[in-house]
DNA sequence: CCTACAATCTTCAGTCACTGTAGAAGCAAG
DNA sequence: CTTGCTTCTACAGTGACTGAAGATTGTAGG
């Protein structure tokens, strides 16, 4: 299987691909003869978690951490537990912060009726000083 | 004024204020004698127009805008709303997407009783394909 | 076999919005 | 005078990629 295919087995991009060979996400691949990368059934495996950890919204060092507990199979997995709750607490606390804002930027943009800039609601709510 | 005193003024970090005149979003302050930069009460209100928006989560290229904008009393308003709207969009897509993300992530970790890392919920979760 | 074109290779620079560092110089108080 | 704070410039680093330049290699059609 060659970078190309990997690429468009897991939707991911060939230069992206290499980058997580770089910083060690993924594994160096065995190479053919002529310097191309080669890859096998586990690399598609491998690079999926990458990717889905990523949509998840997890760090390169959460991922290399997960990784890393993934193939210890004996161990108890309070540690994973552990990874994804913090990351959880992290994504309610933007939630939160995100919800505010749209509620903020809709009050904006609701009492705006289109008049001139020097009287404009936006603007004005935005020059307002920090509370 | 001096940049310190700008900078606790607007709870900005003094690097963060050079960065902004490096970058146009700052005028260019008179400078002493010596070099230092002098600030009047027109640079607290136009940095503290920049700390709001960003806080908006406007990007720098959007506050650009809005300050060209603002600068032109006469004008109708109608851009200055196409702007904030489009980004009470976007914040609007961006927050159902964490939305789901935590409903995810919740359900990941509630599904797990620490059991071993070869059992683990979390770590399957991950692991499994993209749909 | 030749040619065209696609795929791959390495290396490096760019993105965004800052943040931090090093080393020098200015300034005020004790 | 010295101590210690602030400020100065210039540049490197962050995170997570993305893109481009320029060189090879592989492959399909003629």
């Amino acid at each position: 299987m060659k970078i190309g295919e990997l690429s468009r087995a897991t939707a991911t991009k060939v230069t992206t691909i290499r980058f997580y060979e770089e910083i060690g996400l993924l594994d160096r691949p065995v190479r053919t003869a002529s310097g191309r990368r080669t890859y096998v059934l586990r690399d598609v495996e491998r690079l999926n978690f990458v990717r889905n950890s990523r949509r998840l919204g997890f760090s390169i060092e959460e991922i290399r951490s997960l990784i890393a507990l993934a193939s210890e199979p004996g161990r108890e997995c309070g540690e994973a537990m552990a990874i994804a709750s913090r990351h959880l607490a992290t994504v309610e606390e933007r939630l939160g912060q995100l919800t505010a804002l749209r509620d903020e930027l809709a009050a904006m943009s609701r009492n705006c009726d289109r008049q001139r800039i020097a009287d404009c609601r936006v603007i004005q709510a935005i020059a307002r000083p920090v509370a």
